[in-house]
RNA sequence: GUGAGCGUGGCCAAGCGGUAAGGCACCUGACUGUGGCUCAGGAAAUCGAGGGUUCGAAUCCCUUCGCUCACCCCA
């Protein structure tokens, strides 16, 4: 085999696409109920908007990014996530002029240069959500409300919703200090990438998982950022807590979640499956307040999510939580036995199609035994065919595939006796 | 970027130093115009690649590429 699928990539083969159907089709109507519009951005864009939406220290641009120049030398990015290019549109399309907030929704490909595992690709899909140009925290509760009424309406089991704030520009630096001030004397216990992390972007030591160093310790008994919020950031929180009470939706409140991109203010969330998998994390989001303004435009809040639909799918088959096929893919196979009996073999598969069915055309040439064994192996409802005898009356043998019985009509009728199931 | 496991026809898979089983799928046929069962036959593998050891290697050694899983990070 010489030409292989790129690291991290998949095909999706006819018999995967009922998964991707039902998955994207659940997230369609969850976003139409909620009244999020569709958006559709373009696979890469200025290499600049990641680098200044994202944030140059996070992983994801400093060296996951597929960037490159294109022929004129500027350099493009292929999509590393779903919010920027957004935020981008909403400025470049004046949505600031539209009722507050915009309610947007999106599939896309997301690229990221990573080693692939178990629901890691380097290209997946995302099914991402967007409300710009609203603070209230109730937007916060109706976009997890929709994260969650999404994966629920998957038929996923056991699912769970980690919530935290991290705060805004007024309270997090008090709480960063704090942060390395609890750390600083015990900082040769936590491991390599932490004391990197110590420096560069402490609130990602929260995030560390190494048992091998003293990390799990320093994590537990560090300072909690729910406890530095600013007044506003804390009222802030409490309302969206006591929405989603009111929303009956059950959550946690993880103080060491932190999410890796450098734009989340305050709400940061997780839905989680309830195998340990390591790769886990099935749709995550959260808010992003500074983010407009970081690219240009005048502050405006914003929060949304991104969900992975290949994990999605991956957790769906696992947990059995639809069982899904083609089906039959075809209502009629068209067989025929001679060179005079092919065209008109030929004409009855066209005029069924135009019929309405799916209607395929076993290959002339072949045997009568092998062109029925072909219909049976497509699962074909009926076969239809044609034979000298058949031609010359203009009729032509119908035969159910399940019952085995067979019935000779006019070939004008053959698309109303398909019909019949 | 780090670590571990694995690479035999489209798929699954035996063989582990003597020169490639088997199963699924595909194609053909079984008194010649009828499927799903059965039977017979067929096509399909430079045993991931390169090098080495050996009279001889898919089987041993080295290198390399790829896949998978975990760490990291994230959806």
């Amino acid at each position: 085999m010489q030409f292989r699928l790129p690291r991290g990539t998949q095909d999706r083969l006819p018999e995967d696409q009922p998964y991707w159907e039902y998955v994207t089709s659940v997230a369609r109507e969850q976003a139409r109920l909620f009244g999020y519009g569709q958006i559709d951005t373009p696979v890469f864009e200025h290499a600049g908007l990641f680098q200044r939406g994202v944030g140059e220290g996070t992983d994801i641009v400093e060296k996951e990014t597929y960037t490159f120049p294109d022929r004129s030398g500027e350099d493009v990015t292929l999509r590393p996530e779903g919010t920027a290019p957004v935020c981008r549109a909403y400025l470049e399309h004046g949505m600031h002029t539209r009722p507050q907030p915009v309610r947007m929704h999106y599939f896309c490909p997301i690229f990221r240069y990573e080693r692939p595992q178990a629901g890691r690709l380097r290209q997946h899909h995302q099914f991402g959500v967007e409300a710009i140009g609203d603070g209230d925290p109730s937007v916060d509760a109706e976009v997890i409300d929709l994260g969650w009424r999404f994966t629920t309406a998957l038929g996923l089991q056991g699912l769970s919703l980690a919530i935290n704030s991290i705060g805004d520009p007024s309270c997090r630096p008090q709480y960063l200090a704090a942060l390395k001030d609890y750390y600083a004397p015990r900082l040769g216990e936590a491991c390599p990438d932490c004391r990197m992390r110590y420096e560069r972007n402490p609130l990602r030591m929260l995030d560390c998982k190494r048992t091998d160093f003293a990390c799990q310790d320093l994590v537990a008994e560090a300072p909690r950022i729910t406890d530095f919020l600013c007044a506003d950031c804390d009222v802030h929180f409490a309302t969206l807590r006591r929405y989603l009470e009111a929303l009956d939706i059950p959550f946690f409140i993880n103080p060491t979640l932190v999410r890796g991109l450098d734009y989340y203010t305050r709400t940061v969330f997780e839905i989680l499956p309830p195998e340990e998998g390591a790769q886990s994390v099935v749709l995550g989001g959260g808010r992003y307040d500074g983010l407009i303004e970081q690219l240009g435009g005048r502050p405006t809040p914003g929060i949304g999510f991104g969900s992975g639909l290949e994990r999605l799918i991956l957790n769906v088959k696992r947990q059995e939580a639809a069982a899904l096929s083609d089906g039959a893919p075809v209502d009629a196979v068209v067989v025929s036995l001679g060179e005079a009996a092919a065209s008109v073999a030929v004409r009855l598969a066209s005029d069924l199609r135009q019929a309405g069915h799916r209607a395929v055309l076993a290959q002339p040439g072949r045997s009568l035994r092998g062109q029925m064994r072909h219909a049976s192996a497509l699962n074909a409802r009926y076969t239809l065919v044609l034979g000298d005898a058949e031609v010359a009356a203009g009729t032509v043998q119908v035969k159910s595939m399940d019952t085995g019985e067979q019935r000779e009509a006019p070939l004008a009728e053959a698309a109303s006796l398909v019909s019949r199931a």
